[in-house]
DNA sequence: TATAGTTTATCAAACGTTTGCACACAGCTG
DNA sequence: CAGCTGTGTGCAAACGTTTGATAAACTATA
């Protein structure tokens, strides 16, 4: 049956010990109810006897297991890096395990993990920016979960909110004389990008400069360097662009235009990834990953306890314009 | 005792089906035992009640989980992302779930870490340059461990074996024309620092050119700007660098030094994380995570099955340089 | 000494599965 | 008809914990 020979148990230390399992077992869940005598002999026991206790056992009897999942679109993406790192380490402080799903954005994918969580973890920290609302309310019911970047009605979301980073950038631009700043979009179904797209918009004409809408990207390098032509064609003299991947692909597609930045056209990213690798150095808006996640675990640790009793809330978590050399006063012609 | 409202168990099938426990369950396991009209109806019943079994009472029983631990020192290095990935979707196939730890090279949280995983999975993937062999060994009697870029006698190891594209670089480098070529060192206690340090230097020489060796570094993109300097004084004409980030540092710090990539220095990485990201485009060799991940998560599972019988061994993982722009003949004086 | 009260330790049930063994029933064979 | 041989199903034990109920051993009070 049990093919792996079986570690100590409770039993064993009993034995050892010359007590009763349950007195064991509560020299690590009630010591204070034992004497004190019992409890420092117990532990001597089971200290020589390398006890671990049998994580399955106590999952089973107590109905849930010290794991968290974390479900993501692509590890790959750094935001996402950073984010998962955070994770692991808030949830490793607290004693919590931690699942990782990389679901290359598929929905199928999305799904069964999610699934297969439910019944495995506490709850889910889901990164899912284009699955569908009624999927995700699905998911919802069978487990806590805290969403991140993706705001639902009636659950709980952690997001990167930088509206005032963006007044903050596009002011700038305008300021230095830009008339002309287009957008260059991630993945239109990203509620993210949606909103940035909008928050740019917005403020650009309350400026009286024009915004120029660029086609849909994945948020791939490659994407970054296509649009750069466009950029050009449509003679905007600034971008700013959905993440850093797509502005450093930008700031290749120029330099193979022969186009400088930020001399001929300034461009911005978002999230602060890239750090100083993609010359001239990218002024961008840090995205705080690692917050997001703190917090997110934060919250989810605390709805996965019934007795908590959190009500669903959507925390926005401020950012800041980091400034670098990819940003200038437009060419005078 | 039981906080959170059970789901759905065999239990309720079984008396939904009118059948009894073992009937259910052996439904899921070993249908060809029952009669098919019996399976199907349990099937329907199921189904209806959506039963999925609960994971951690099958764990209890069958003495392991289907889960599996991945142990890293620092998730948002690129080349670890692509092992995670690769080894989650790997896992994702066979239905095994994956935990991470990101150790931040801290022994301790090496060491508790596993110690957690020894309990709660089948296998560690581990990924650990710096520790010990006898920590190691110490892990691998507690639970299957399949070492990543790491020999250890007796224990399995999946490496990149880059010997013949260092050789194929250094070749080519003094092809060109180089006489003096650097080699600058990740973390010395690194393994694969050291087999890349003793790789380079034979090959140069024997090449008849010599070798500069230059200080340590703990692999930050800082620390190759700052070698920059170092690299120029030496007057070396071309540099190996122990992965990308690395080379990525040099060439921001050659630029500083306004000496250009390749017509002052040439400069080469390895591992093919950066893709494009760097100007000029870095030459490179593919370090195939992924495949190294595969082929880890491969044995890692076979190993964890006793009846499989499978001995240690230690699997090197072919590598191909990539030609980019960041290669030249050196400057003629 | 009997009674009540307080500590301390044990008993046994429960968590939701898997699986060896036993059993009932059918169809054959001699 | 007794004795096999299958086939399909059920019983009950086991996995290693936790925990409410309970008993045993003291101590203090009447």
């Amino acid at each position: 049956m049990n093919r792996r020979p079986s570690r100590t148990k409770l039993a064993d230390v009993a034995a050892e010990a010359g007590v009763s399992i349950s007195t064991v077992s509560r020299v690590f869940s009630n010591p204070e109810r034992l004497s004190p005598e019992t409890v420092r002999n117990v532990r001597e026991v089971a200290m020589r006897l390398r006890f671990t206790p049998n994580p399955m056992a106590r999952a089973l009897i107590m109905g849930d297991a010290p794991y968290l999942g974390v479900v993501v679109p692509d590890i790959s993406n750094p935001y996402m890096t950073t984010l998962l790192k955070a994770a692991q380490s808030s949830s490793r402080r607290r004693g919590i395990g931690v699942f990782v799903a990389d679901t290359d954005d598929a929905t199928e994918v999305e799904r069964s993990m999610c699934e297969q969580f439910a019944r495995q973890t506490r709850g889910i920290l889901l990164c899912a920016p284009r699955m569908s609302v009624s999927h995700i309310r699905e998911i919802a019911e069978m487990v806590p979960v805290v969403l991140v970047n993706r705001p639902v009605d009636g659950l709980t979301c952690v997001y990167t909110d930088s509206t005032s980073s963006i007044g903050e950038l596009v002011d700038r631009l305008c300021d230095l004389g830009h008339e002309k700043i287009a957008y260059l979009p991630g993945p239109t179904s990203s509620w993210a990008n949606k909103v940035r797209t909008r928050t740019v918009a917005d403020r650009v004409r309350k400026r009286g400069a024009s915004v120029v809408k660029l086609g849909a990207t994945s948020a791939r390098h490659e994407d970054g360097v296509k649009a750069a032509r466009e950029v050009s064609e449509q003679g905007a003299s600034a971008v700013v662009a959905f993440d850093d991947v797509l502005a450093a692909g930008l700031i290749e597609g120029f330099r193979q235009l022969n186009l400088s930045v930020p001399h001929d056209v300034s461009v911005v990213g978002h999230d602060n990834v890239l750090a100083g690798l993609v010359q001239p150095g990218l002024t961008t808006i840090e995205g705080r990953s690692a917050r997001v996640a703190q917090l997110a675990v934060d919250r989810l640790l605390a709805e996965s306890d019934p007795d908590a009793g959190t009500e669903p809330e959507h925390l926005g978590v401020g950012t800041e314009v980091v400034w670098r050399a990819s940003v200038a006063e437009p060419r005078r012609e």
